[in-house]
RNA sequence: GCGGAUAUGGCGAAAUUGGUAGACGUGCCAGAUUUAGGAUCUGGUGCCGCAAGGCGUGUGGGUUCGAGUCCCUCUAUCCGCACCA
């Protein structure tokens, strides 16, 4: 009898719609557009674990059930091709970085059509492609040719500031970024200017810019990084260490929008989480810059920044970053060795020992003393490094009444504290509340927090001794990376002056290089790169774009992947905009989604796009974490015993003993019973003895070498079924357990431990999906997948569970096969029961998806069919819409059972989702819990109609209360129709 | 320290949003059938108890006729940020 063959029937339908290119989307359509996005994959050497999909399953399902629901569905899938692993492969095996790539591509293709995804393969988009990165390269170009004009609030291309230089000189522009860095001059001076000083002129005005900047260096790597590259003072990748230092580099003024990126994030409907961590990245704070002037030093001033301008009459003294420009001109000659020494101890501490120590107070005192502008009185200027240099002004006003820091600095060095308001509690500790009214504070006691900073700010811009003003933690983007695996940065020097190509010579494709390793100088490996100049003439800028560049856009290009005119077609990008639901890691959430919404808004000034945002809904998929198998040894100390033979020292191996995992934990804890105890010692025995026996010299006592706590191994999970090792297969696995000794349980299974860790090679817990597919078929991996627990959730992998989604297959499939395999659907009118079935899955599957709740809905389903087979229904009319509720899920059965229907081959994702029909629910009765004081004693059956005044009436009139409300009065009856009733006695 | 999340059977989990907690699936137990297989089918399975019954959604309290769900307290685990003034 043939029977669901789930091989058969996905390679069918997999190589048809391949052949028909039955998800192809058009950019023109009367149908209303929604655009599926997972994230990309890094194409890696190690192909998909079933970790993978599980973002991508759920999105295909959005992606069919939309299409069912009537929606012009773009979901596309790419590749983010550049990156450093297969550039350290490529510096390992001399085997070029794109031919690697090319074929992990291949693999991943190949095993994400196994899945049967619903992608528009026509669209797929590689990062390392020219024809891709040329627009990467372009976008790049138009920041370079772009400032920030803080007057409109936007990005305007630099004509728009030329013109101004033009007519009024460099006065009154408010562009966003760093004063310092630029010079002012008049439009006199403009007009005199060289091409080369113009171009210095502007060039501090740039989005993108090339300036001095301390970076993450990563000498492991050979390269910087970005902050999100960097955790805990270690590369993300790879794990090297990294250090602070200044170098030049291309940055981009991510920083001009860190207000409209935090605005933005109001209107997306991201999880909580993501947009609170892009919040604390961008770490807005608004507050008030004051000046302090400081005793017998007219020329000095100290500019701080504080949140807290209300406490500044708490203010008792000064902390300077120990790098503050102003500290050796402060510091007095008898302070001058105190200081120094302090300074040089900074220096020493490593970055990451500087963040990991946050406990130990410590700073030195510079001799001078500021006065604080408002109460006149003198403070003490320190220096100290919990202050940062990097922020805000490098130096703050100290409120130990107000700031617990200040607190223990104040009183580990015994500096005064003066409370502020009437309700601070200091005797312990800083109280940094903002209640009670201000005390000690001349200007403002008496009022509250809201009218104090108000009234002070004011006092201060009007005297001149601060001002208000919002900070931003956000820094620039750092753009360049020392590496070749990535988009060359379309830049040339000419006179040491930096100039972008032009658009006509786009793209500028990576050269070849023989090695892929910096050069002996020390430039990056696109320093080896021969006759590489821009018309021959000129030096190229050798660092490349970052990981996430190319990804910042990439949703633009699948809208129209092929045009070669312009990024994105005007009339593809109108149609399309956005994304409307975007599937990926929470590990991008201020990395890649940042620089994205960056990218965007700035497309968005220049008019490039229409949106505001590009992803209007986020979710983030947990990780499938695997499932680890471990052996226990009881470990000889030594392994290879050394002793003296005839002709010098001889090794004998003693074997390793591994124990199974329950009596391993018994013999630990020692709570063998006897039959286990002879069991265990006996086997040891055994194997002593063999032991000794093979090797004449010796007398060795095993039972002496157990005192350590046995060491566990990982073993491969696929030599592992339902946690009980094959013995054998461990043997053939690894050879040095070929004569390992196993003593199994008294039943004779070995069992072994299990902890749920990441999924990796080196922990061989790794679960191919290749596998699964091979012995269940894509649509049970689906189905499982999904069927798991919720999507967001992080959970463990557990192979075992997968024969019951396989069985749902296989009963399903019997619906429509009753006989010996034949198809066999009837056209019987369908009974109320089977209908009420179908109706209930239909809302259900329908509301769970609208909530993205993909775990309930298979157990839906699962209901569904088993209620139809306990039915015996096999009726087209309740059939045939069950395959259009499937086929988002299990869409290569659903395909197959559709044609037997007898519909067109691949028409079912034009099928119409089936309508819902309330009536068929209904019950003629309704079964009522009926409780007293919250109790349930009873349950009654009242007529669906039965009104809660019935209801209350028939229990008054039934036996009910006299049965069990001893003899009370009931004095509140609560019905709540269609649910429950409730006496109250 | 700050911020975000999570906590329900042996395990993964569900609960119409305040109305009979544990659906569905695994696992386990028992049975049927078979060409012994990792197949199929039937029944049972939160805990304690022979039973009647009692207890039960991390802890402690509160609101309510009624709380997994709402409010307060505490605890544990995970994630992110971390001397940001």
């Amino acid at each position: 009898m043939p029977g669901y063959s789930p091989q058969e029937i996905e390679k069918k339908w997999q190589a048809h719609w391949k052949t028909n290119s039955t998800f192809k989307a058009d950019n023109r359509s009367e149908k209303p557009k929604y655009y599926v996005l997972d994230m990309f994959p890094y194409p890696s050497g190690a192909g998909l674990h079933v970790g993978h999909p599980l973002g991508y399953i759920a999105s295909d399902i959005v992606s069919r059930y939309k299409r069912l629901r009537g929606f012009n569905v773009l979901h596309p899938m790419g590749f983010d091709s550049f990156g450093l692993p297969a550039e350290q492969y490529a510096i390992q095996t001399g085997q070029h970085p794109a031919l690697t790539t090319e074929q992990n591509i291949g693999t991943y293709i190949r095993q994400l059509s196994s899945l049967g995804f619903s992608y528009d393969w026509s669209r797929e988009v590689r990062t390392s492609d020219p024809a891709y990165y040329k627009w990467t390269q372009w976008i790049f170009l138009k920041l370079f040719n772009s400032w920030y004009n803080l007057d409109t609030n936007k990005a305007e291309p630099l004509k728009t500031l030329l013109d101004k230089f033009a007519e009024n000189g460099s006065d009154g522009i408010r562009a966003a970024g760093d004063e310092e860095e630029r010079h002012s001059f008049t439009n006199g001076q403009w007009k005199l200017f060289s091409e080369k000083q113009r171009l210095q002129a502007v060039h501090p005005y740039r989005l993108a810019y090339q300036q001095d900047t301390y970076v993450n260096w990563c000498p492991g790597l050979g390269t910087v990084l970005s902050n999100d590259e960097v955790k805990d003072g270690l590369s993300e990748r790879g794990g090297f260490p990294v250090e602070r230092r200044l170098m030049p580099q291309w940055n981009l003024r991510i920083t001009a929008y860190a207000d409209r990126l935090l605005q933005g994030l109001d209107t997306l409907d991201w999880p909580d989480a993501v947009k609170e961590m892009q919040r604390n990245w961008i770490g807005k704070s608004i507050g008030a810059e004051v000046t302090f002037p400081v005793q017998d030093h007219e020329q000095a001033q100290i500019k701080v920044y504080t949140t807290r301008v209300d406490t500044i009459y708490g203010a008792t003294f000064l902390v300077l970053a120990p790098e503050h420009e102003l500290v050796a001109e402060l510091t007095t000659p008898g302070q001058q060795a105190t200081v120094q020494d302090y300074i040089d101890a900074t220096k020493r501490r490593s970055e990451r020992d500087r963040m990991a120590d946050t406990k130990t107070v410590s700073g030195a005192f510079t001799g001078s003393f500021g006065i604080n502008p408002l109460s006149g009185e003198p403070v003490q200027i320190w220096i100290a490094d919990y202050v940062l240099a990097g922020y805000g002004t490098g130096a703050v006003m100290a409120v130990p009444s107000g700031d617990q820091r200040d607190y223990v600095f104040a009183k580990h060095f015994d500096l005064p504290i003066i409370p502020v308001t009437d309700a601070q509690q200091i005797d312990e500790q800083a109280d940094p509340t903002k209640e009670g009214r201000y005390i000690n504070s001349e200007l403002i006691n008496g009022l509250t927090y809201k009218e104090a900073t108000h009234k002070l700010i004011q006092h201060l811009e009007a005297n001149g001794i601060g001002k208000g003003k919002t900070n931003f933690r956000i820094r620039d983007a750092i753009f360049g990376r020392q590496r070749y695996w990535g988009e060359p940065i379309p830049i040339y020097y000419k006179e040491g002056v930096a100039y972008g190509v032009a658009e006509a010579d786009l793209p500028l494709v990576l050269p070849e290089i023989d090695e892929y390793k910096p050069t002996e100088t020390g430039e990056p490996p696109l320093g080896r790169a021969k006759d590489w100049k821009y018309k021959g003439l000129y030096d190229y800028e050798l660092s490349t774009m970052p990981g996430w560049a190319g990804s910042s856009w990439y949703y633009l290009r699948y809208m129209d992947p092929h045009n070669a005119e312009r990024f994105v077609g005007e009339e593809a990008e109108q149609y399309w905009q956005n994304v409307d639901l975007y599937l990926g890691g929470a590990e991008h959430a201020t990395g890649h989604l940042l620089y994205s919404r960056f990218w965007h808004l700035f497309l968005k000034d220049l008019g490039l796009v229409t949106a505001n945002e590009p992803f209007q809904k986020l979710i983030n998929q947990g990780m499938i974490l695997g499932r680890s198998s471990l052996i226990y040894r009881f470990t000889p100390e030594v392994s290879l015993y050394e002793f003296e033979g005839h002709e010098g020292p001889t090794y004998a191996l003693i074997p390793s003993i591994f124990v199974s995992h329950k009596l391993y934990e018994r013999v630990w804890n020692n709570t063998l019973d006897e039959d286990e105890k002879e069991h265990f010692w006996s086997t040891v025995k055994l194997v002593e003895d063999k032991f000794n026996y093979e090797n004449e010299h010796l007398n060795l006592q095993f039972t002496d070498r157990f005192g350590d706590k046995p060491n566990s191994i990982h073993v491969d999970v696929n030599i592992v079924d339902n946690d009980i090792l094959n013995v054998d297969a461990v043997r053939e696995w690894r050879s040095d357990f070929k004569n390992a000794v196993f003593i199994a349980e008294l039943d004779g299974t070995f069992i072994c431990g299990v902890e749920v860790e990441k999924m990796s090679k080196s922990k061989y817990n790794v679960v191919s999906p290749d596998v699964l597919i091979e012995r269940y078929g894509a649509d049970a991996l689906r189905l499982y997948e999904m069927f798991l627990g919720p999507l967001e959730q992080y959970k463990p992998w557990n192979t075992n569970g997968m024969s019951g989604v396989a069985g749902f297959l296989k009963k399903l499939w019997r619906l429509y096969h009753p006989q010996d395999g034949d198809f066999a659907v009837t056209d019987e009118a369908a009974a109320p029961a089977e209908l009420k079935a179908l109706h209930k899955a239909i809302r259900k599957v329908e509301e769970d998806i609208e909530k993205f709740s993909f775990n309930t809905t298979v157990s839906a389903l699962m209901i569904t069919v088993n209620e139809l087979t306990a039915l015996d229904c096999h009726k087209r009319a309740v059939l045939e819409p069950l395959v259009v509720l499937l086929s988002p899920y299990a869409p290569h059965l659903a395909e197959e059972l559709w044609v037997e229907l007898g519909h067109a081959a691949g028409s079912i994702s034009q099928a119409a989702y089936p309508e819902f029909r309330e009536e068929y629910l209904v019950e003629d009765t309704v079964n009522y819990p009926v409780a007293i004081n919250g109790k349930v004693r009873e349950t009654l059956q009242f007529a669906a109609t039965a009104t809660a005044a019935d209801i209350e009436a028939a229990v008054r009139a039934s036996d009910f209360l006299a049965r069990f409300a001893e003899g009370k009065e009931a004095k509140k009856f609560i019905v709540v129709p269609g649910r429950m009733v409730n006496v109250v006695v």
